[in-house]
DNA sequence: GCGATCAGTT
DNA sequence: CACAACTGATCGC
């Protein structure tokens, strides 16, 4: 086994192939303009939003891959030079345009990377992921699942993007008279947009720079940059706040909805040391526990200011996802791609249940030993804190295949 | 002047 | 408060 023969998501020289699982900034930190250390495989939507993105990249090293079937990938051996044959398989990850998975196979085992995914089995694209992933392993088992682990905790539930969108629209249509503001990123929510676009037969207001990614997409006639033609207006989510808001309100009466999974857990559960306790501590997290705060939280609109709606609106799968996910495949590993905060606690410790005494949990718990032994693991609060704070520096996303 | 990294924001 | 995703300031050359 050698290292580096395959990075995904990361960019650092010395791998034969490059996988870009999708253009979200935090999983294209690396990446340039100038950037040309190797094949970079993407699908065609991820590529025709890199010039934009990226101007004067260098287009030749694209590699377009369509989702479903197999692309051999030949690898050399740094240290003996000899090949060894590899596939890979993208699979819709039904998370921002042109998102996938990359399923790997070859003399490594099976590696299932899925990057930022939602797995909400409801809809179209993840039953179609489903069923690409049933027929591509066909008896094989996944040996490494790298899992977006972003609300791999068991507080985080929310519920389909379907019932989330019309939670907006019913938000926007009870206040007839108002403008109305919306934050979201560069890339993705696109489907919410729309879904709004169509019910309330009107077009949304973008910035130019998100009209021309609009235009890229295909979508040419929900979207304008013309103020006076719409009430609802897309904007840039670090431009969405308090202060926006009120300043909004003293022209027009506005609204603004913030799509979102975040805020949908710990607040609900209790307080903060009931729960920074309960997740630190507690040793039999159920199921029910689970399906409880989903039920009671499900169809939950958050208004938690005068001007301001949360709407459980998600492009990453929530805890009760994973979970299926995890028990769909059954794989002998599971790692986690994001080591922020509350996720970078070892997924298998919020999974352990679903094997019963599991192997991964074992595996878990060999970790943490290790882990304290090496001092890594701190037990009071205050070492907690500190232990977080530095863990957020850390660099997120992504592994290197070693080979 | 630049790319990379840090700090701060919703 | 938290998260993902982003911007803008600062650092190093």
């Amino acid at each position: 086994m050698e290292k580096g023969m395959i990075s995904v998501d990361r960019w650092e020289e010395g791998s034969q192939a490059y996988f870009l699982s999708h253009l979200h900034a935090d999983h294209t930190l690396g990446l340039s303009p100038v950037w040309n250390h190797g094949p970079l495989y993407c699908t065609r939507i991820t590529a025709r939003l890199i010039p934009p993105k990226f101007p004067g990249f260098d287009l030749s090293l694209l590699r377009i891959v369509d989702v479903g079937r197999w692309y051999p990938l030949s690898l050399v051996s740094v240290s003996s030079g000899s090949e060894t044959n590899a596939q890979f398989m993208a699979i819709d990850a039904n998370h921002c345009p042109g998102a996938v998975m990359y399923l790997f196979r070859g003399e490594f085992g099976t590696m299932l990377y899925t990057g930022d995914f939602r797995w909400e089995l409801t809809c179209k694209i993840a039953q179609m992921g489903k069923k690409m992933l049933l027929s591509a392993l066909k008896n094989d088992k996944v040996d490494t699942l790298y899992i977006d682990n972003t609300y791999c905790n068991p507080s985080y539930s929310f519920p389909t993007r379907e019932v989330a969108a019309q939670q907006v629209v019913n938000i926007i249509n009870s206040y007839p008279e108002h403008d109305i503001i919306i934050g979201v990123d560069t890339l993705g929510k696109e489907d919410l947009l729309l879904y709004i676009s169509k019910m309330l037969n009107l077009k949304i207001w973008v910035w130019p720079e998100r009209l021309q990614t609009m235009h890229l997409l295909g979508l040419h006639d929900n979207f304008t940059t013309k103020t006076t033609l719409t009430r609802v207006r897309a904007v840039p989510r670090y431009s969405f706040s308090v202060e926006t808001l009120e300043g909004l309100n003293t022209m027009r009466p506005t609204i603004g909805i913030m799509p979102s999974g975040f805020s949908w857990g710990l607040k609900k559960v209790g307080s903060k040391d009931e729960y920074s306790g309960h997740f630190l501590k507690e040793t039999e997290m159920d199921i029910d526990f689970h399906r409880n705060i989903r039920n009671r939280y499900t169809n939950n609109i958050e208004k938690h200011h005068q001007y301001i709606y949360t709407v459980p609106y998600s492009d990453h799968s929530c805890f009760p996802e994973i979970v299926e996910f995890v028990k769909f495949l059954c794989p002998n590993n599971v790692k986690g791609i994001v080591s922020s905060s509350l996720s970078y606690i070892d997924p298998c410790y919020h999974l352990r249940n679903i094997y019963g005494t599991s192997s991964l949990y074992q595996k878990h718990l060999i970790e943490e030993e290790r882990e304290r032994v090496e001092g890594i693991c701190k037990s009071t609060s205050d070492n907690f804190t500190e232990e977080k704070r530095k863990k957020k520096k850390d660099k997120k996303v992504s592994f290197v295949l070693n080979v």
